[in-house]
DNA sequence: CTGAAAGCGCTTACAG
DNA sequence: CTGAAAGCGCTTACAG
């Protein structure tokens, strides 16, 4: 590739000259900026971002970081969309760190990302505690949280009410006439599957219904612990009939796992998935589910990044979203047989 | 962060030293070496990549590119995890450029990514004939190509056998009794796009099928073209039988339509996907679908470009992966009213 | 308005 | 075995 030394031999002036023409801060006469501009175009020059950043730590770096769970849940891929799009029409580039819900590999990208020099990171914490977070924001890196928030930090964040949603999901189910209802929930340190948890609970109580521990299981989110979450809540006793998803991947193995048994939805077992995909619809049946925005939260979590990367003593801002149940096919009304023995 | 001349000053020896016990080439006494590494140790400090890059071009930069069609196509998010994995395996990072099926943005993922000074890319190619992509390789840019391969180049790639596999799709709606399949392909300049069709024409050739320019639709790939294309297919004077769609997102487009029009699969009309995801049983109904592992042709290419990064002289392999039919629920035998009457 | 020079954090011949 | 110095490609005070 040309350096800035190249075009500046082209066109006859000193680098800085050169420099100046393409940061556009400082004047240049008319007639050296057209020759540079010139001498740019033949030798087909671009700034080596890598020199820029080392140059100017921090600054004009134009990198960001991202530390995300799981790519392989759709949401966090709505979110990247939102992110990109964002990031690279400000002229940003953004490099992915997916941990796959894995601690240490979280912190392996934390530190890699680090020496990449980005300017800023976007984060899903592992947990409210995550040290190696709190420290990256003490030592001064610009960082917004998604999905998850911190507490007892100063810290941008981006995310919806997971309480609040959960809590109509299950509502909806209690109007359907479900009083047994099982939650299938991520790890139980994640602070949005603690949310969920106490949506879970809140709507429960209020419609004074017990909350019976043997109905809640957590579990790190993957395909296949949602089947054997699932399985579990079906080999019970005293089965639920309805249940509740804490993310797509959990649904997707309780699906898996509901089908296996050869059950119908909704009428042997009703289900809520927490997250929805724009295919939920074809699912066998089209699932009911709660929906949040994860291109918009990509968009301001970005937004919220780079503002901050030009005011770092703002304020923190915390955005919350609202989140809404999409009410499709897989929550009929309570009706099957076993609902009626148990009650 | 500490660099070099902080953990320098602590360990009271030059940056060289300690250069060189990080990289631990040359030899460096003991006592050195352990005061060096207390050093290292005390200060934290992990060495700045960017530093790194600019100063060794090319050689330890360990960074590599990813010029990718679709993040929300899940069998390219497979790639990704595949590449992900061997890749930071082997102490490289990753930087995403996700073009979302638009050549400009491609172009400009290549120029960011050869400013973000990566030693190499992986790429899926716009088309046979990329300009840009040739221009890389040309100028001696170390890249391999996955999913789709360039003909007229030396450039090592990894893919399917794409007209084997759709061949093989088509073979088998045919013995299930199909006579008149309909085909929602990708954008048509892609080589993918083009070798399944070749596979379905030869398929229908094969078996003495006439091919019927009605029934074939190509359109660039996403959810809403495959819901129209599907529903023009569906609203012939006389509609295809079963339908063979050429990628994820046209499938569930396709899905879409067929349930709007509140038909029956495979009862009134046959489906098979390409490509397969984990929950494709879980479609309504459970989709047959050509699988092909995505995790692992990212893994092999990922391996093949960091290969050629050590011996950037050796010949070019291709690699040519199988792929395989999972037959589930959505291609019955054709029997439908239909299809009487059409024959 | 323009240039010479320092410096960002490294690696690596070149001396010693 | 170890250090001083050059240089990767930039930006930005500092002079003029």
């Amino acid at each position: 590739m040309a350096s800035l030394k190249d075009v500046a031999e082209k066109a006859e002036v000193s680098i800085a000259t050169v420099s100046r023409v393409i940061n556009g801060n400082s004047h240049v006469q008319m007639d050296t900026r057209h020759k540079v501009q010139k001498a740019i175009k033949e030798l087909n020059y671009r700034p080596s971002r890598v020199a820029q950043r080392l140059r100017s730590k921090g600054k004009e770096s134009k990198l960001i970081g991202l530390v995300l769970p799981d790519i392989e849940n759709p949401f966090y891929v709505d979110m990247i969309r939102g992110i990109e799009a964002t990031a690279y029409n400000q002229g940003y580039s953004v490099i992915i760190g997916n941990f796959s819900q894995n601690k240490s590999r979280s912190e392996m990208y934390i530190d890699i990302l680090k020496s990449e020099g980005v300017n800023g990171f976007i984060v899903a914490p592992v947990n409210n505690e995550d040290p190696k977070v709190r420290e990256l924001i003490k030592s001064g890196y610009q960082v917004t949280c998604v999905d998850r928030d911190m507490e007892g930090v100063e810290v941008d964040s981006v995310k919806i009410n997971n309480e609040e949603a959960a809590y109509g999901a299950i509502k909806h189910l209690i109007n359907l006439g479900h009083k047994r209802i099982g939650h299938v929930g991520g790890q139980w340190d994640i602070p949005t599957t603690k949310s969920r948890l106490a949506g879970y609970k809140r709507a429960l109580l209020e419609s004074g219904l017990p909350i019976e521990e043997e109905l809640i299981i957590t579990r790190s989110s993957d395909f296949q612990n949602g089947v054997e979450a699932t399985t579990a809540l079906l080999d019970l006793n005293r089965p639920p009939t309805a249940v509740f998803t804490g993310n797509n991947l959990l649904t997707l193995g309780a699906l898996r796992a509901i089908h296996a048994r050869e059950l119908k939805i909704p009428s042997d077992i009703a289900i809520v998935g927490f997250d929805d995909m724009y295919w939920s619809e074809l699912l066998n049946p089209p699932l009911t589910a709660v929906h949040q925005d994860g291109f918009e939260i990509g968009r301001r979590a970005t937004e919220l990044l780079l503002s901050r990367l030009v005011e770092p003593n703002r304020p923190c801002i915390k955005v919350i979203l609202d989140a809404k149940l999409r009410i499709r096919k897989s929550c009929g009304a309570a009706q099957n047989g076993r609902l009626s023995t148990d009650l």
